[in-house]
Formats: structure tokens, sequence, C-alpha cells
DNA sequence: CGGGAGTGAATGAACGTTCACTCTGTATTG
DNA sequence: CAATACAGAGTGAACGTTCATTCACTCCCG
């Protein structure tokens, strides 16, 4: 009562702590198997190997659990990128690890469900959509910096002019891991298909680099 | 008892009966604000107007309504791919129709919220996968009998060529149907980025008619 | 001995599903 | 024509289950 002002709306991006991480991990597969409306607090604890009692010390509702795995995959996502950005040839490096994400090598398909998921909760449930809007937005933001990095360009300019090549990469990997699975011959076709628009939108970036037009 | 052995899966596509295709209507709202585990049958049986027991009636489960949800969507798709087909020129009535859809002028963001909850959903079970991936292939199937109609090809060499294509056009009306939505300036640039992508797999598949080529 | 980590039973609300029942219009029979 | 039978649409209380959330409590380490 006495205490002064609460801060009424607490940081939403908490350091997360390793033992939260573990937690998170732990149950990722039981929302990916079950959905984010299946899973009972019951099932989730169960899976992180703790009581309910415990569980609710960690995560206070379902939104935070949610808000904590995007912060975790932006975080994965981050270094992916740092990597991308320092090397010699930041334009190959991304366009290799593109192509990888393509091909359902970097993530697994629990992975796969669970962006899904993301992506349902959230059309339905703004404060969800505003962590994910914000996510991809940074996502965007290091691709950008990589074309800008790759053309010379000004970050500001680049991203002027390129930020919609940013965002359908974002919406083409996105699409490619969520998309139903297609049987082996369709499947690859499709794979291929997708990794040649990334290449056509790569390739229109890399040409304007200033110096070295033909 | 004496009866003779039933048939033990009833078609799974049952005729729709006008009254099934009000209650879908009715309770399509509900799912796309819920989700498809958070409706209750109480929500659904309320939005429907009808007492519970009676709902169940109608749909005994909650993925038969998913999949009469989605025969639904078929049906209409369905009717506006005749259309095209039927038109004088197929493939620029198709580019009309799909750059209509990418500008979300073709449905609702409550249709947008239930196909990103189908797609969730047809990963997580996979009887529901099935049913997506059907339709999928049915509406893949229009695309490429609009193409053998555009270019000349039989169905049969257009689908095997430019199967693909038609995946891929199927993959970005749903993602971009089902994509975070962006802010004015952003957003416009992504639509005709992606129309422009739409447009170039379109012009390759014109560009192989067989007795026009320059 | 103080405090953070962890427990799990308890509570009340909400859930899915069933079922005995009512109502209403239509056909059947005397 | 009137009485009756019947089918199908609709009801909502009732059942047992599961859920989210809380809390008094224990454990263990520094």
């Amino acid at each position: 009562m006495s205490s002064p002002a609460r801060i009424s709306t607490p940081p939403p991006t908490a350091p997360l702590r390793p033992r939260e991480r573990e937690i998170l991990a732990a149950i990722r597969p039981v929302f990916a198997a079950k959905g984010f409306d299946g899973a009972s607090m019951q099932d989730l604890a169960r899976a992180a190997g703790m009581s309910v009692g415990n569980f609710y010390r960690y995560f206070p509702s379902r939104a935070a659990i949610v808000e904590a795995i995007i912060q975790i995959d932006l975080d994965e996502v981050e270094t992916q990128f740092a990597l991308i950005v320092g090397a010699p040839e930041p334009m190959a490096a991304l366009r290799t690890a593109l192509h990888a994400r393509i091909r359902q090598e970097l993530c697994s398909s629990a992975d796969a469900t669970l962006w899904a998921e993301i992506t349902a909760a959230a059309l339905r449930k703004p404060e969800i959509g505003e962590v994910l809007a914000k996510m991809e937005g940074e996502i965007a933001a290091y691709l950008a910096q990589a074309f800008a990095l790759a053309t010379g360009l000004t970050p500001d300019v680049a991203q002027a002019r390129f930020g919609a090549h940013a965002r359908l990469i974002v919406l083409l990997v996105k699409a490619s891991a969520t998309h139903t699975q297609l049987p082996a011959p369709e499947g690859a076709a499709l794979t291929v298909l997708i990794q040649r628009q990334i290449d056509g939108l790569l390739d229109e970036i890399a040409a304007q680099r200033p110096k070295e037009c033909l």
C-alpha cells in the first residue's frame, strides 16, 4: 500500500535467465504438439519437470511464454545474422543461409509448427501481434543492413529502396516453413522455385552496387 | 445387431446441407476470434443461436467443423476458378483475380485469421493436415488447368512443367493473407512486390505459348 | 536462520458430452 | 374430419473431467 507507484508495464523483454531458457526448450515440443490453447499449464509443468505451482513462478501467464519463445528465436536469428554480416562476402553468406532455411535444414518441423501457431495467435491476440511485428521488423532490418553492406548504400537508403525485398524474403521463409509438406517430386520443385525467387531478389539488390555497374 | 456391417468411414465430404452452411457462417467469427481450441462448444452453439445439445446434432466434433469450413472455402474457390477458366482471356482474368487477392479485397481479415488457424492446426493434427493438403492440391490443379488453357499445352504437360509455379502462387497468396499487417508505406510496397513476383511467374508461363514465340 | 526453489492438494469455474424431454408440423388411420 | 402416431428440430440440466490459479508448506544452501 505504501510502496511507490508500480511500473504498470514491466519491461516486456525481461533478460531471460538461463533457467527460463531451459524451461522453454523443454515445453516447446508440447506447444508444438498441442497448440498454444491446447496445452494446459499442467502439461507444461510436467514437461518442464516441475510442479504447477513452481512453474507459475517463472511464467505468470501463457502470453508471457509466447513472448519469451519469440524472444529466444529472435536471439537465435540475431546470432546468425552476426555471422552473415561479419562474413567476407555478406551477400553470398546470406544467400547460402537462406537456401539452407528453405531446404528446412535450419529448423525442425516442431519449430515450423510453433511458427504457424505464433502466426495464428498474432492475428487473434493483439499483444502477441505486436511482439511478432516487432520481431519481423527487426529481422527485416537485419536484412536491410546486409543489403546496405553489400551495395555500399547507406543503411537508410538501402532500407528505403529494398525494405520491401527484405519483407518479402521474411514472408517467403516463414511461408515455406509453415506450408503443407508436399510429396517428394513436387516438394523439391517448389523448394527450387522458392530459392530461385530469393536469388532473383538478391540479384536485383546486388545489381545496385554503384561502383561496379557494367 | 442384425443390421449389415456399417461403413466404418462415412464419406468425409458430406454434402453440406444449407442449414449447416448457415451454422458455419455464424460460428466463423467465433473461431477467428478465439481460435479452434479456444472456442468452446458453448460459444459455438450460442453463436449459432441454438442449444448445445442441438449443435451436436450437426457437428459431432471439432474436426468435423474444421473440415466443413475448408470444404466451403474450397467450393468458393471453385466457383471463382470457373469464372476464370470460362473467361475469354483466362490468363488475364487469373492475373486480375490474384492481384485482388493480394490486395486483400477478396477475403476479410476474419478469413485470414481462420486460414492461419487452419494452417497451424494442419501441422498439429494429421487428419486436418490431410484435408488441407487435398484442398491446396485441388487449387494448384485448377491453376495448372488455367495454365494449360493459356499455353495450349495438354493439362498433363502443364502440370508437370508448371506445377511448382502453381504451388508457389498458392503459397504466396496464403502467406500474404496471413502475414502480419504492416503500416501503410511498407505494406503497400510489399503488396506491389508480391504482385510483381506473381506477374513474373505468370509471364514465364505465358512465354511458353508454342505458336506465338517471337 | 533467512530466502529462494520447489511442492502438490485445494478451489471454483469452465469444459465436452449425454440424455430425457418438449415442441411442431406432417402423415396415417378410424 | 378428428384422433393418433411419428419424426425431427430443439432444449438445458446434469455428469464427470479438466482447467487455471492459489497457498500453506517443505527443502536446502549460504
